[in-house]
DNA sequence: CGAAAAGTCAAACGTTCGTTTTATTGGGGC
DNA sequence: GCCCCAATAAAACGAACGTTTGACTTTTCG
């Protein structure tokens, strides 16, 4: 029954320290590691070796393995909601309250999309954030619940740029919209390059970021234009 | 070294068993159970349990854990790619040659979402195809390449429904769209279903596969749209 | 200084893992 | 009858798992 008492270093000197203390290491070759073979698929053992780190330090830093786990997420998520929130605030302060929904859709996506930039130097919380997403447990679930709060705030404005749309329609289009970042994945993006014969480069997360934003502003206005109907024939 | 050496059954006897044999209760057990908690969070006891089966039996009809996963992804892979070139087939033969856009996207996005319908019995291998995906091995890597093969039919379908667009285009509209489907998962139906209170439904998958080809409809044509440029003066 | 706290370390804990071994069963083919 | 062999079963294999223990070193601070 450990806790998890660690974390009493003064450690805001100034002076940029070269090697973080065990606990931030641990903490990064986690989240990397996760990332890379999802949680089962990596051993506290992988993790002390990638931090040079001893067997015991993650239960006396963190106290179990799980709470590891979720200690990053919670931490990354976080980050991730700023983010957003804080690109959304600025478009809204931009416009005077009703950004363009090119706006609120790039606050959606940009941060889990520019973060891939390796020079970001994001990218590994922007994978383990689409690893954790994609094998969600029992005990991310209750995390991923408090997320729903931050999402209201993009139902929200959506729902002000398309005030033709039910807010159940809103809930759909961002229900499509929020996952297409994370299918940037590293396998699909091989996967996309292979496809194209190299003709799709996947590096520029620039470009990639500005091309879900054109499909994703199509995708919800696709949804409007059907709640607002105007002679649409389309059969089967 | 055993190799995989069952399945020597006479077993096509026209007369329905309502026991399957061993082999194939393995293969059902296992496939709900990766769907369920991932290759590495299930144990070959957990198979043989579920199964009703003896511990040696997976090594004995499979080879090993490994391998078996890889018999059910190959299976289940041919079938999704089997019913989306059907479908294709079928919208081409519709319209003589070049089906319109709409068709073509529910080739693709179809199978897979109206496989969620525990009524199509085939439930779990759309869960187990989406978490097989989403946690992508070596070995499974493989397999997927020779999947790009199969998607270049929907590349080749898609660029003579878009002429104006270059194939690498045609690619990234495929990256985006092909990843609908597996965003349609358990975990975020229901964190739609909370997102919205209650007011989304996503146990109709036709509904949801309609809004999934209307989205994904809007999405393309923009990309499309983007580059024929006439008068278009989005800025930001 | 010197005691208390924080951190690190090697070693071992009991459990579970995937796989293999050995023995036994049970139904066709000669 | 008998043998043969696919199939099942129980038991055991060594390795790897997450976690804990207890001794040791370092840091903190009155």
């Amino acid at each position: 029954m450990a806790g998890a008492k660690g974390r009493r270093k003064a450690e805001d000197a100034p002076g940029a320290d070269a090697t973080p203390d065990t606990r931030e290491r641990i903490f990064l070759a986690a989240e990397r590691l996760f990332a890379e073979r999802g949680f089962d698929g990596v051993s506290v053992r992988d993790i002390v070796e990638a931090a040079s780190a001893n067997l015991a330090a993650i239960s006396y830093h963190f106290g179990s393995k799980s709470e590891l786990l979720l200690e990053i997420f919670r931490t990354r998520a976080k980050e991730l909601n700023r983010e957003r929130r804080a690109r959304l605030r600025e478009a809204e302060a931009r416009h005077g309250g009703v950004p363009p929904l090119a706006d609120i859709l790039r606050a959606l996506m940009g941060p889990p999309i520019l973060w891939r930039d390796p020079a970001s130097g994001r990218d590994t919380a922007s994978r383990f954030i689409s690893r954790a997403l994609a094998e969600v447990t029992p005990d991310l679930r209750k995390i991923l619940e408090s997320d729903v709060r931050h999402l209201r705030l993009f139902v929200d404005a959506l729902a002000r740029a398309l005030p033709q749309l039910s807010e159940d329609e809103v809930c759909w289009a961002l229900h499509f919209t929020s996952g297409l970042p994370h299918q940037c994945t590293d396998t699909n993006f091989r996967r996309l390059e292979a496809l194209s014969g190299g003709g799709c480069d996947t590096r520029d997360v620039a470009a990639a970021l500005e091309r879900a934003v054109r499909y994703a502003l199509g995708g919800v206005e696709a949804l409007a234009a059907a709640r607002a109907p105007e002679g649409e024939a389309q059969a089967s």
